[in-house]
DNA sequence: TATTGTTATACTCTATAACTATA
DNA sequence: TATAGTTATAGAGTATAACAATA
């Protein structure tokens, strides 16, 4: 295959990543909408951030890889929602943990990423099981090649791969 | 598999659509920065969509799925950098066909999509051919499984599924 | 001195609504 | 009446610079 093959190949995996970042931010933000606490998939993203554990500014803007700055107003949005709030180190009193609170915790279950019913769900289903994990690890693959990508499994909670996923139980089929 | 899995695998192919988008951006911009005529992908883009053929306005809106208005002064911009020029379409005199210029080639020409230096090339050049390949077609897949994605095509100039491409001579290896 | 969070500010992107010219 | 392009405008998103509190 020739190197502009692969240049070509490039461009469209580009377009393609673009719309479908595209598609899915549009059926998650309706969601969200419909559910009644509009928001932006941004701030959603920063919702599920501090779901597991919470962050600071600092260590969520050096994740989305955004200036701190660019957060301030959107945790001030996301705390008069209800969904977060401001906590206290007590090691270290500049930080400000963000904590998700019990309301944030509901919209979350309420609202997963990906919904049964939306068109992003059908339209990896429709690939099939074994094709749309390949597509992931093919896109992982591709993201761990970039320098920055190193921090893919921080933005991705939970994740490991296909072959290397434990055969627990996973809920309903 | 579960669709619990679907989900978690949904959500993964999201978050991973999000990161390869900014990567593929930024070393875009970086390109078109140091070539001395800074725009965003998006500028760039609608470059790339006139170069074919000249397009109005309504059209290139309805492509991007933009507001007409959004697009104005993105035009305006482009003309002032001498890359393209509002046209006339004898038939419809509401009409302006944005039509490609001179420089606008030139650009188009030292500055390609993904260039053989930069690291999205090097990202999906690292995967093989096939993989590269098989995970451009995964995309569209899913695309086209959106009801908005039927247009992927018109988006996607030249492109041809892996086992339709004809075996022409496709340049220097 | 360095870091955390913050404010003020400016610029880009985008949509809505209203308008003009043309069909 | 409907469509193409435009303007004015408002809101979100984001970065830079400067600052206070804390380490």
């Amino acid at each position: 295959m020739a190197t502009s093959d692969l240049i070509q190949i490039s461009s469209e995996i580009q377009t393609c990543a673009g719309l479908l970042l595209k598609f899915f931010s549009a059926s998650l933000e309706q969601r969200l909408e419909d559910y009644g606490v509009p928001m932006s998939g941004l701030q959603y993203a920063v919702l599920r951030m501090v779901q597991p554990e919470a962050l600071t500014i600092s260590t969520l803007s050096q994740r989305l890889g955004l200036d701190p700055s660019a957060l301030v107003r959107m945790i001030d949005s996301l705390e008069r929602k209800g969904l977060v709030k401001r906590g206290v180190d007590p090691h270290d009193r500049r930080r400000n943990p963000i904590e998700i609170t019990k309301n944030g915790m509901r919209l979350l279950a309420a609202v997963p990423v990906v919904s049964e019913t939306d068109p992003t769900f059908r339209a990896v289903r429709s690939l099939g099981p074994a094709s749309a994990a390949q597509l992931r690890d093919l896109l992982i693959q591709v993201i761990e090649e970039f320098p920055e990508g190193k921090l893919v499994s921080q933005l991705m909670s939970g994740h490991t791969r296909t072959e290397a996923r434990p055969p627990a139980a996973r809920g309903r089929s």
